[in-house]
DNA sequence: GTGGTCTAGACCACC
DNA sequence: GTGGTCTAGACCACG
């Protein structure tokens, strides 16, 4: 698992670290009773305090994410692969209405919303399909 | 035009003034020539720091959408109606785009995603309508 | 007499008031024993508020560029041409030397800054002789 | 870097703080990647309130110069320099654009103009190969 | 420790 | 009346 920290795009580190380990799981990168990079291993490969580490480590408890193997570490936990997916399709489905909501307060009709979705998609699956 | 502001959004304060004008004067609420509201009266009208409101119009006159009239007030500068809507066009495209991408990148496939926002669409026309 | 006012540029309507009267003195556009417009005139001409041609006003007859005469207006003194010239001429040398010695605090060679004046001379011959 | 500032000239402290950094980094004291000093540093050297330079700073964000680097600082930018380079001659073209413009509408033949800027630069050499 | 935000209250120039 | 600037002091999130 390679995560990736970028200090000036605004994102707490912290934050980003979260992100990147849910998408890990969400994914299938990491899983269920896997165990986590240590604190240090993981200041050490992202070049970032290990005080941030443990933050993030310590959100992801709290959320059932990573649950403590006492003495041995962190290891993804039994639900959170399932936890991850739903996560994330819930995060996708409220920025998507967000973005909805809020180009039809613009005054951009449906169909006009429509065709710049399907002009978006094209140009993603375009990228995709060509790489 | 009514400014209302959510203390505990997470937003801050003159962010939330600076968005709220740019979308009155995109949606032509305010036109291009009118005077805002004096920063007192705006101070008062959303029970705000002065200081505060001056820093959003500061913010809002350093994008051009607004130039002082020295003794006067702060006007909407003629640029202004067509910058703003350009923006709120540009945010919109780009906040759909990185939803879109982040969508594909979860396994959903495209015909998912098209119903996804099919759902999301009716929602929305049903409150709309309904209300 | 034409003076013309920007009330979105910075400088001061007032201000803008003096330099432009001062200016018409200096190119003898209006002469010494001459009557400038009243406060009044001027207010409505320019559509400023007359406490602010007054202001204006005010500001010349301290310099001595303006005087009194009892029961009929103001009118450019004596040695007002003299002087606009003299001021003129100062202000541009001083304004000159900021900028040659900005420039020169910038690495730029004194041959590079006689390049820049002669392209910048030969721009403001061009358009003058095109006219 | 040497930041020091004269409360009566006019210019705003926040303006005097910004014009000083770009000048340093148009000159190379500090170099892109390198932190500025602390807001509160800062504060504490030029005996100004830490507001006023978060305001400089907050300028020179915006403008790209800065960026934060979350609990650490703010680094100059890496397209700083340039940026601050081109910036810093710009805006002397445009100024002596304006006096030389002045100056030709003022009745000098472009002869004396000549003479007057190798006199300037004549007094700027001796100043600083005497000093 | 870092910057970011906000409030409160003051003074200024300009109209 | 208008905006612009500055100070003082407080609280927050982040590292």
């Amino acid at each position: 698992m390679i995560i990736s920290i970028d200090v000036s795009n605004g994102l707490a580190i912290y934050d980003q670290i979260v992100r990147q380990i849910k998408f890990a799981v969400a994914s299938g990168i990491i899983l269920p009773g896997e165990l986590v990079p240590s604190v240090r291993e993981m200041a050490k490969q992202t070049a970032v305090n290990p005080n941030t580490v443990s933050r993030a480590y310590r959100e992801l408890q709290s959320e059932g994410i990573l649950e403590v193997v006492r003495g041995t570490g962190l290891q993804v936990s039994t639900g959170a692969l399932k936890q991850c997916r739903k996560d994330r399709q819930g995060l996708i489905q409220e920025r998507l209405r967000a973005v909805l909501k809020e180009a039809q307060q613009s005054q951009l009709e449906v169909d006009d919303i429509r065709q710049l979705i399907e002009a978006e998609l094209a140009r993603l699956n375009g990228k995709g399909t060509s790489k």
